[in-house]
RNA sequence: GGCCCCGUAGCGCAGUGGUAGCGCACUGGACUUUUAAUCCAUGUGUCGUAGGUUCGAAUCCUACCGGGGUCACCA
């Protein structure tokens, strides 16, 4: 139940006070023949076609419709700034022109900042040179009860906008994020250039040849990954389902269809720990393509980068949390081994079994949880010691093959297979495989991987028989890849928290 | 889940055992070209919640709620 604190106190009463001299708080109807980009265009135009000359045609007229943003009441003459989706305008407002009933309603403060209005006048420049509508008419058309925190910008010679005050509690910021992008300029352009990066994404592949698809959200068997899932039930079929933590034994059936390109940009569903950089849903792009080896991919990912981020940034060059990060095509490539030979200066070939391994890492002064696999040991040198210094475009080259279950082997030993994946910023952006098409062997690897886990443990992934079924008519050799789309809007708006690129990420229940 | 930090007015913050403060916002007033407007004046609180210690708690202790960081797990 809402109890309106002392601020919104005083706005209830005002808006009493209006309704009481006939003005409608939120009028159904509102007219507008300009956006605030729009009116401060037409003044411009029409400046630049009739340079001061004294039988010059009267300026443009105009309606415009935003939220107060500023007032500054100054006597019988007011400025207002107020913003629509576009920018801000000035409004002058002279009593003589609007009249003293409309004057007393902004001087009787029953006009707040961050009521919406509509304001009808010729455009004009004033003395300090700020392009504004000379207003004539003015009405409110949708009131503000609850105020919106206070941030004042001074805006520079140089057009850069100083912000003083702030609205920076994350806490409130996440939940009330309507109120965090109203006042917080920055947060809008990121959901800006998030929308942008996806939109690039799709027309890419597109572009491609691609054809994009929908698979089902709501799994009866999950798989694709190692996570555990959400669990729901369908009441009518009484059917336990899952939400489903990867698009990509559905895309990769699809291949068997006769559909040469697929890709799907969508939510998947992690029943995991909250941080920085992981949130339960998350949206993930998948993307397989018959006829392609993980090489394939790469060039297809060089491609993608090389097309997506300057559509996003204006360049190929950005800058993540201070360092600049250069996406021109022709990535560094390294193998996981060799990686690790650099940066951990093991040869973790020297230890083949788990056991030799995990010993190999005691010696080097680490404590780990112990009856690790073997890849998994691998993956934690990797974390450990390459990870964070991978801060150019880097395709980290074949894995080892009992933590990927889904690629075909390397031609050159048993315990590698072709899969990468591409790290930038010191982070991992995407994971691709030259995928396994072998549905003997992969039945193997079904079995293999649920030794790995204990039994009843959510992690493993499940044997799906379908999936084998397909694969038994024949699967075209094919490559695929995997991108965490939060984590790359991440990157191209230079945020460190997963948070910060959701419009509304997942928080314990308020109370 | 473990550990560390945080929660005071609408927003941003100070106050660390003795009368709850500052800036902005808000409220009243002055000002017919201001722009972080300026000037004058007046208000503003379950100090996250519940217990405890104490003559006395925003302050110390305990538990709980919420947030952040970090470790574990993961994309």
């Amino acid at each position: 139940m809402w109890q309106p604190n002392k601020l919104e106190q005083e706005r209830l009463e005002k808006i009493q006070r209006l309704e009481a001299a006939g003005v409608q708080p939120y009028p159904p109807r509102i007219e507008r023949t300009h956006t605030a980009a729009q009116a401060l265009a037409a003044q411009e135009l029409y400046e630049a076609e009739h340079p001061d000359v004294p039988d010059a045609p009267p300026p443009p007229v105009v309606t415009v419709c935003g939220r107060i943003r500023r007032v500054n009441l100054k006597g019988k003459v007011s400025f207002m700034h107020i913003e629509d989706g576009t920018g801000r305008i000035q409004l002058f407002l002279r009593i003589n022109d609007v009249g003293e009933a409309v004057y007393d309603q902004i001087t009787g403060k029953l006009i707040d900042t961050d009521d919406f209005v509509q304001a009808t006048g010729s455009m004009m420049r004033t003395k300090a040179g700020e392009i504004s509508v000379r207003v004539t008419e003015f009405r409110l058309i949708a009131k503000s009860l609850s105020p919106l925190p206070v941030v004042k910008q001074q805006v520079q010679d140089d057009g850069t906008v100083v912000e003083y005050g702030e609205f920076s509690d994350v806490e409130t910021r996440y939940r009330q994020r309507y109120a965090d992008l109203a006042v917080n300029r920055s947060v809008r352009d990121v959901f800006i250039k998030r929308a942008r990066a996806i939109s690039a994404l799709r027309r890419f592949f597109d572009d491609q040849g691609f054809l994009e698809v929908e698979t089902p959200v709501l799994q009866t068997l999950y798989g694709g990954a190692a996570a555990r899932p959400f669990t729901t039930f369908h009441n009518e079929l009484e059917q336990t389902l899952f939400l489903r933590i990867s698009f990509e034994l559905y895309l990769k059936r699809l291949l068997v269809g006769g559909i040469d390109g697929v890709y799907e940009i969508g939510r998947d569903f992690r029943n995991e720990g909250v941080s920085y950089k992981n949130n339960p849903e998350f949206t993930m792009l998948e993307f397989y393509k018959a006829y392609i080896d993980y090489r394939g991919v790469m060039d297809i990912i060089e491609r993608m980068f090389g097309y997506v981020v300057p559509e996003v940034k204006g360049s190929l060059k950005i800058t993540y949390q201070g360092s600049e990060v250069d996406f021109s095509p022709g990535f560094k490539r390294i193998t996981m081994r060799d990686a690790i030979k650099q940066y951990a200066e093991i040869d973790y070939m020297e230890h083949p079994t788990a056991e030799s391994l995990e010993k190999a890492i005691r010696a080097m002064g680490r404590e780990i949880a112990p009856g690790q696999p073997w890849g998994k040991l691998v993956e934690y040198l990797f974390g450990e010691y390459v990870e964070k210094r991978l801060i150019q475009p880097t395709f980290v080259m074949d894995y080892p093959r009992d933590i990927s279950p889904f690629a075909k082997r390397v031609d050159y030993d048993n315990f590698h297979v072709e899969r990468f994946e591409i790290y930038a910023g010191g982070m991992e952006l995407g994971n691709a495989f030259t995928e396994l098409n072998d549905p003997r062997d992969q039945e193997q690897r079904f079995l293999d991987m649920a030794k790995l886990y204990e039994k009843g443990d959510e992690d493993e992934t499940p044997l799906d028989e379908d999936y084998l079924r397909a694969m038994r008519y024949g699967m075209p050799p094919n490559g695929g890849f995997g991108m965490g789309i939060d984590r790359f809007v991440m990157m191209m708006t230079d945020q460190r928290s997963i948070r910060d690129v959701l419009l509304y990420p997942h928080m314990r229940d308020e109370k």
